[in-house]
Parts: C-alpha cells; structure tokens; sequence
DNA sequence: TTTTTGACGAAAAAACAAAAAAGGTCAAAA
DNA sequence: TTTTGACCTTTTTTGTTTTTTCGTCAAAAA
C-alpha cells in the first residue's frame, strides 16, 4: 500500500501552494516538480485539478470538524459550549486560507466544483449546533421552539461575518468584539420571546 | 437660480444609470446624451464622473437617513426601537443598488473615493444606535456597561450580512428569519452579562 | 499488476498591438 | 452664468499571436 503514502504527499504539497497562491494561480507542474514526480502521476491519483483542490479542502475541513465536534461532547453547559463554538469556529476557519479562498469564489458564483465539500461542512455544523441548542432547550437553559430556526440565524450571522473577517483581513482587529458577540447571541437565545 | 434644478436633473439621471450598470459600465456622454445636455456641462457642475457618483450616492442615503432618523426620535420603547431599526436599516439598504455597487467595492478594495459618503452615513448609524441604547440604558431596559462597544457589535452583523444579503440576492428569501435575528439581538443586549 | 514517467495535443491564459471608446479640457457661443 | 461640441489624452476593448497549463497516453519501472 504505497499508495496512501503517496497520494497523502500529493495533497500536502497541494495544500501549500493552494493555501498560498489560491486555485488558479498554483499549477499542477509546479506541485509534481515541488514532489519530485511526474505531473502524469498526479492524475493517476486524481481526477483533475478541480478534484486535488476539493481533496485538500476536505481535508483542512475535516481537522476543523475534530476540534468542533469535541464542544458538543464535552461536559460544560449549553449556553458556555454555544458561545464557545461561536468562537471557536471563528478562530479555526480564520487560520484555513484554503477556505477564504472557496468564501470568495462564492461570491463570484466561481468554484461550483467545491460546493458539495462546503455543503458537507454546513451540514456538519448544523448537526453540531442542533445537538448543543438540543441540550440546551432539554437542560431548560434555552427558551427555543424550532431549533431549525435558531441555527439558521447563528449560521447567517457567522457566514456573514467571516467575509469581512476572512477576507479583509480584520479578525485580530475585532477579535475582542467577537467574544462580546458570542455572548449577546447566546443571552438573545437564553430569553428570546416567541 | 437656474443650476439647482439643471444640477438635480443631471444627478437623477445619474442615479437611474449607476443604479443600473453599476459604475464602471455607465459613461459621461450616456448620461449627456440622456439628459439632452453636452457631456461638457455634466463637468461644469461636477469636478469628475467619481465626483457626480458620491453626489448620487450622498443623495440616495441621504433618503435612507430621514426613514431611519424617525426611528430614533419616536414613541415607541427602546427595545422596539432597536428592533426596528435593524430591521428598516436592512429593508432600505437593500433597495439602495447604488450601496450594494459600493459593497463591493469596499471588497475589493477599489472606489476610495466613495469612503467619505459612506463614513458619513456609518457615523449617523453610530449616532441613532447611540441614542436608542442609551434611551434603554437610562430607562432600566437594557443593561449595557460599553454603549460604543455594543454598538460595534450590532454593526459587525448588519455590515456583515448585508454582504450576503444584497450581493447575493438573498433579502427575500431571508426575510421572515431577519425578524427573528433582530429579537435574538435585542433580548441579547437586554440581558447581556458584563 | 500497480505505479511512475515524460512527450504530446488541445484548451486556456498571457502578451502584444491596433482600434475604439471613454474621461476630461477649453475656447467660443448662447 | 450656463451651455456647447470639437479636441486631446488616457483607458478599455478587440483581435491576434505566443506561451503556459491542463489533461492524455503509450511505454517503462517497480
């Protein structure tokens, strides 16, 4: 089984360029000569271009995924676990320059190859935000009646952030508010009238 | 006084193209031509094409100021103010094209020249909320320590997803949940811990 | 059989030059 | 004081050529 071992290498040397020069600026020359292969190895390996690149954000993604998914296991309370998701997801996705990468395609209605990868991970979070606003309406600590809709407000608020965040560069500049924030959206949801 | 009435005429029809093409796709002569006016005279009353665009855009948010501005000084309680005036501020922003051609610019960092008008009108935004919170926190509604920093918050999350909102067209669809973002937001700050 | 190579063709992007369109000026006319 | 339109200069568009890049494949290596 070379093959994992190989194919694993592909990728991280992919990652690199991909998180540095962005999708179309990376070659796939400059990945095989960067790996001391031939380029025609790399499509023996994978699809195309378009397939490597969704391979390395599946991958940033999926190191994003273990750490948020630890939250929603862990012992603390519901309300202290919500804010400290917010946070968390934040932090962890203003450090995978892959993913500003995809944020911008979006907003070009470019990258339509990565959307199934994107959809995989929203549905990820949604999950995890059910379970822990799930906790918390059991525990009594929220005053939720469709969960459905709470989480769609959390994830707007975290989608729309992250694009002046991420992209123009402003989240060590906020990064104070951001914990305020967390905290408003947490109380909002603890005593939100229906 | 001939040049008011010439002035806004030339200002209207400018509105109607920027509005339309966006900055770069609309031209001097169309607008000339439009107005049955030598391009020539469009430099008479304005230094330049960015000058007659801020002159459109300072006019359309001067509109959006005077809805708002009736929020602040009206009957209602602090907390439905602030309710409110998140949800006017998002329903007149999103008719505004003009401010969504500036979005974007802000995104890419182009159209400096536009950075008064809108500093301008996020200086009144910070003025109204000032107000509205400051009423609450006088009248025992909301328990605030940091007005400004409060402020800041609720500012991230209209500058943040109006991105999505209007860039993506995504007002309609989002509508009914705005509604409950506004609530989440004001119960949050209502009982906000310091 | 599985993995790797590198020369090759087709398609996309970059570079370049020529032409067209745009912003902006100004002297003269209304 | 306001308006015009010819004019100059700069920017954008268009069309062409050249280069780069993606992706394939037959053959070699493991």
């Amino acid at each position: 089984m070379q093959e994992v071992e190989v194919r694993g290498i592909l990728i991280n040397a992919a990652a690199k360029f991909f998180s540095k020069f962005g999708f179309s600026k990376t070659t796939m020359s400059e990945i095989a000569k960067h790996t001391h292969k031939a380029k025609g190895l790399l499509y023996y390996y994978f699809n195309s271009k378009e397939d490597l690149f969704n391979e390395v954000l599946r991958q940033e993604l999926g190191k994003v995924k273990t750490e948020l998914r630890k939250i929603a296991v862990s012992e603390m309370g519901p309300l202290v676990m919500l804010k400290n998701y917010v946070l968390l997801h934040l932090e962890l996705l203003n450090k995978v320059e892959i993913y500003h990468e995809t944020l911008k395609a979006d907003f070009f209605e470019k990258y339509h190859f990565v959307k199934n990868v994107r959809d995989d991970f929203e549905l990820f979070e949604r999950e995890q935000l059910e379970i822990i606003l799930g906790k918390g309406k059991e525990e009594g600590y929220l005053n939720i009646t469709d969960i459905t809709s709470s989480v769609d407000i959390i994830l707007m608020v975290l989608h729309g952030i992250e694009i002046s965040l991420f992209l123009q560069d402003q989240y060590d500049e906020y990064e104070a508010t951001l914990d305020e924030l967390s905290t408003i959206l947490t109380s909002g949801l603890k005593f939100q009238k229906q």
